[in-house]
Formats: C-alpha cells, sequence, structure tokens
RNA sequence: GGCAGUGUAGCUCAGUUGGUUAGAGCGACGGACUCAUAACCCGUAGGUCGGCGGUUCGAUUCCGCCCGCUGCUACCA
C-alpha cells in the first residue's frame, strides 16, 4: 500500500477577487502535492475558501447583497482560479457547507466536553454601525472627545457576552510539543517567533459573537456564531470527514502538512493545536508558512495600482512559465519581487534557452539525421558517465528539498544539471562526430535524450502541461512518467520512432512599442 | 521600547566550524562555434563581504557598539 500525504492550503477569505498572493500559495502547494504523487504518494490536496465572518456582511452590504450571495459569487471565482492555475487538488471546501457546521459544531462539543470552554464577557471598543470590535490603538478620539473606530464610525465601550477557550492551559503543552516535534513549525525564523509568543504568556481566547448572525451557531445557545478560527482552522479536518474519525479519508490521510502565509502562522501553530488536543484530535504534522510576494519590491496595493491578478499573468505569460518563476526566482518561505523583467527573464534564459534549446538541437538532430529513431547507445565514455551520474543524482536533491518544501532548490538543482548537460553537448560536438563517428553520435544522442527524459519527469510537478509535451516528444509512455522510472530503473530504449519534435519553450520575444 | 533575524559583485543569492587568489546564476562586455529557439560554449566583472572598535599570528566568518532593513510583540482575515 501506497504511503499517504495529505497537503492544504489556507483558505481564502473570499471578500474580494482572488490576487497573486492567492494564486502563488495555491500553485506552490500544487506543486508539492504533485511531487508527491510522482514520488509514490496517496497524495490528499485540500483547498477552499473561509466565509463567514463580519467583513463578508460588511462588504456585502456595501455591494447591496446577502452575505450568501457575496460568497457564492466570490468562491466561484476562486473555484476557477484552481482551473486557471492547473490545480490538483482533490477536494475544494466551502465553510458554508453543511459537512461544515457538523464538524464545526463536534468539535467545539468536543472541546466543550474537556472543559475548554466557558462563557463570560467579551469587552472592548464596538462600532454599532460597523458591527465590529476595534482594538483601542486602532480607535482615534476626536477634538469632542468622541471616539471613532478604524472605519471613522463611533464606538462604545461594550461588553459582550463571550465563549472563550481555555487556551492558557496549554501553554506548557504547546512548548513541549514544538520541543518534541521541532520541524512542527517551518522555516525557524518563524518557529522562533512563535515560541518566544507562547513563553510571553497565553491569555484565553474569545471563540463567538452575539452581535452578528453570518457564522456557524454554538451548540446548545444559537445566540451565539462561531467566532472566526474555530470555523476556519476546522476545516482541514471537516474535509477528512470529522467527526468521523472512523471516516476513511480521516484514517487515511490525516495528519496534515498545512502551507500557509506567514500572517497567519499564530492561528496555525497555537491556536490550532491546542483546539486539536483539548478536542482529543492527533496534530498536524507541519505547518509551514511561505512569504509574501512584492511587486517590483513593493507591496502591493490597490492604491498603487500595481495589484496584478493570475489572470493577466497567466494570459501574458502562459501557466507553465508563471508557475516555474514563482517557484524557481522565490525562495520558498522568504519574500519574494515579481517583475516583467524578471519573469521574462527566466523564461527566456531558463526555459527557452537551457532547456528548450537543448531539447530542440538534440531531437531535431536524431530527426534529421537518425530517421527520427532513438538510437541504441554503445560503450559509454567518462563523459557520459559524467553527465548521466549527475542526472540520476536528481531524485535524491529533489527529494532532500521537498522534505522541507525548498522548491526553489529541487529547481536549482535541476538546472544545474541542464547547464551541465549543454556543456556536455558543446564538448561532445555530435554535428562534427556524425561525418566521423556514427555509433559515437548515436550514443551522444542517447545520452543526451536520456538527460531530457529524468528532466522531464522532474519538472512535471511545476510545468505539468510543458513536461508532458517534452516526454511526449521522447515517445515515453505515460505509465512510464512517475519516479520510481528515473534513472537507471526506465532507461530510455533504442529503436523506438519519435515524433517530429516541436519547440517547447518560445523564448519571450518583447511586443514592439505602441 | 523588548525579542528575533538580516545587510556579500549592477540584480537575485550561496558560502567561509576564522587562514593562501570570496563563489553561482542573470545582466553587461570580449571571443569562439554554427547542431539549435541570435540559442549553446569559453573568457572578463578587480566587490572596503553595512560602519566603527575589540579578541587573535590572522576576521567577511567570533565579541561589542552604531546605522539600515524585516518579522514578532494575540482576538482583521
Amino acid at each position: 500500500m501506497k504511503p499517504t500525504f495529505y497537503i492544504t492550503t489556507a483558505i481564502s477569505y473570499p471578500n474580494g477577487a482572488p490576487h497573486i498572493g492567492h494564486a502563488y500559495e495555491d500553485m506552490a502547494t500544487d506543486v508539492i502535492a504533485r511531487f508527491m504523487r510522482l514520488d509514490g504518494y496517496d497524495v490528499r490536496f485540500l483547498t477552499g475558501t473561509d466565509e463567514h465572518g463580519i467583513k463578508m456582511l460588511q462588504t456585502a452590504r456595501k455591494e447591496g447583497i446577502t452575505a450568501r450571495e457575496l460568497a457564492d459569487r466570490n468562491s466561484a471565482r476562486f473555484i476557477e482560479m484552481t482551473k486557471l492555475l492547473g490545480l490538483s487538488n482533490d477536494d475544494f471546501i466551502r465553510t458554508t457547507e453543511e459537512r461544515h457546521k457538523t464538524s464545526c459544531q463536534a468539535i467545539w462539543e468536543a472541546m466543550e466536553k474537556n472543559g475548554d470552554i466557558y462563557l463570560n464577557k467579551y469587552a472592548g471598543w464596538y462600532s454599532v454601525r460597523d458591527e465590529a470590535y476595534y482594538a483601542e490603538e486602532e480607535t482615534v478620539v476626536s477634538e469632542d472627545g468622541i471616539r471613532f473606530g478604524a472605519q471613522g464610525t463611533p464606538v462604545e465601550w461594550v461588553e459582550e457576552e463571550s465563549y472563550f477557550f481555555r487556551l492558557s492551559a496549554y501553554q506548557d503543552k504547546l512548548l513541549a510539543l514544538y520541543e518534541a516535534q521541532p520541524d512542527f513549525i517551518g522555516p525557524d525564523e518563524r518557529r522562533n517567533e512563535v515560541i518566544s509568543f507562547v513563553k510571553s504568556g497565553l491569555k484565553d481566547l474569545s471563540i463567538s459573537r452575539t452581535t452578528f448572525d453570518w457564522g456557524i451557531p454554538v451548540p446548545g445557545n444559537p445566540k451565539h456564531v462561531m467566532y472566526v478560527w474555530v470555523d476556519a482552522l476546522t476545516n482541514y479536518i471537516t474535509a477528512l470527514g470529522y467527526p468521523d474519525m472512523q471516516a476513511e479519508l480521516f484514517q487515511k490521510y490525516w495528519p496534515a502538512l498545512h502551507i500557509i502565509g506567514k500572517d497567519i502562522v499564530r492561528f496555525h501553530t497555537v491556536y490550532w493545536p491546542a483546539f486539536l488536543m483539548s478536542a482529543g484530535v492527533p496534530l498536524p504534522r507541519r505547518v509551514y508558512a511561505h512569504g509574501f510576494l512584492f511587486n517590483r519590491g513593493e507591496k502591493m496595493s490597490k492604491s498603487l495600482g500595481n495589484v496584478v491578478g493570475p489572470q493577466e499573468m497567466v494570459d501574458a505569460y502562459g501557466l507553465d512559465p508563471v508557475r516555474y518563476f514563482f517557484l524557481r526566482e522565490v525562495s520558498f518561505g522568504q519574500d519574494g519581487s515579481y517583475s516583467h523583467e524578471a519573469i521574462v527573464a527566466r523564461m527566456n534564459a531558463d526555459l527557452a534557452n537551457n532547456l528548450g534549446n537543448l531539447a530542440q538541437r538534440s531531437l531535431s538532430m536524431i530527426a534529421k539525421n537518425l530517421g527520427g529513431v532513438l538510437p541504441v547507445p554503445g560503450a559509454l565514455t567518462d563523459a557520459d558517465e559524467a553527465i548521466l551520474a549527475s542526472t540520476y543524482g536528481l531524485l535524491a536533491a529533489c527529494r532532500e528539498a521537498f522534505a522541507t518544501q525548498q522548491i526553489h532548490q529541487a529547481l536549482n538543482a535541476i538546472w544545474g544539471v541542464l547547464g551541465e548537460a549543454n556543456r556536455y553537448f558543446d564538448a561532445e560536438a555530435p554535428w562534427t562526430v556524425r561525418k566521423t563517428d556514427e555509433a559515437r553520435f548515436a550514443t551522444i544522442m542517447w545520452v543526451t535524450a536520456e538527460v531530457l527524459r529524468n528532466v522531464g519527469i522532474l519538472i512535471q510537478p511545476v510545468m505539468p502541461g510543458s513536461a508532458a509535451k517534452l516526454l511526449d516528444l521522447l515517445a515515453l509512455d505515460e505509465a512510464a512518467r512517475d519516479f520510481a522510472h528515473l534513472g537507471e530503473a526506465g532507461k530510455l530504449t533504442g529503436g523506438v520512432a519519435l515524433p517530429a519534435p516541436v519547440g517547447i519553450f518560445p523564448r519571450y520575444v518583447e511586443k514592439a512599442a505602441s
């Protein structure tokens, strides 16, 4: 039986259209999911939308529609994006679904049964008009002594009945968790931050509201809806069938690797494990936080007008180059920057020149000089052995990189071998050898094709479409495209007729200035 | 303010458990080649390794201070 692997993105808050930040997390998670599938794991990949809460209500009101209508409309946009990006998710969860209500109420009851939920009062600066609380520092007092909230509406000190989660009881358990499971949080910087946060002392958490009703009702007290995190985080187990922990999916796939943005690290590494401990559910395997994307080094914002949508980007460069760019250019876990120039540079240097051109020059030689038939190699020289050894070493390097989500390092290793392959090709000068030594020429062609086969297989997670084209050009059987066929195991056998070579990665040429 | 991290070639970064000439990719420039998507290959970049001071025979790598940048410092997802 295959080992299993469960991976999730954070669920997106759909009070607006998806932007490149959402796309980035989705693409990266998809790459990991695909990598693990190819490496022999039975993978479950979940993404979705987090649709409750006050902000949805406020946005809906501004647009003159209901929260439900807003959620339906925008969630559909996120679903469209999964198609646009070619995501291989197995499920798409919406927190407004019935299965999620059942799940949230069950985890609530489990935490309550464990004695971790109690009723008390939540106090703060409340805006009746916004139906929202504001932190003290978000408010300003005007000259006439009236205090206003962030939206410019008057606020008043309100004490509201609220359920609390006994987070304070979990401080030591959480610290013990980080200690016992050092890879629970990644990258390390985030882990350090979380530990110092928890060490500084944990207060109990307000987990219900009575001021609005766009949420999941608290069991036994429908005046309250669950507030934010119990609702949002629970999605990860809802999708596996919780509260039925004997459910097939749950048994098979939990615990998860959660891929999230660095802004929600605390919720996933403090609140979430505490909730699960309380409810008696096993904890996630690991939480890995990626960084933010910047447009030319500047934060993206509507006022700067530098927000780029995933659709525009895919339209401009194509899906696979976009996926490749973000995963190669940005160190996964750190902030990154993108620009038209940087994307074009990657497309042309890495994709068109290093990989595309190597495929083109070698395959067209086979077409022209060997009748389009992949040759059978003769005795291998040291040079042949060397480039093959580097190529065959890639799986181990990629696995090592993916084990800690260092996707960019895996790509770096692959392109290192491509550089070596170009030097090999040049040094062997097959265009000259062809005239004097046909057997040697055939061997050089075979070796190069074998490098391309391995590279083609390894880049499938990042560029599924382009990789398939490359492997098609090598007439590689669909069933021979997983990682088990890398290296000696799936070595190309000569004598196979190849299709006519076509370009896979076109150069990006700037349009004439208009 | 406190805690943590970071500042290396035009750009993006790697690296040195302290030690002869500090590396890669991209860009730029020069050369070679002509199989190929004007691609590929070879060579060049003389960078105070943020600043000042200290430890040491010797520091970019250790310590201190300073400057710049970033993150965290709880109920907005």
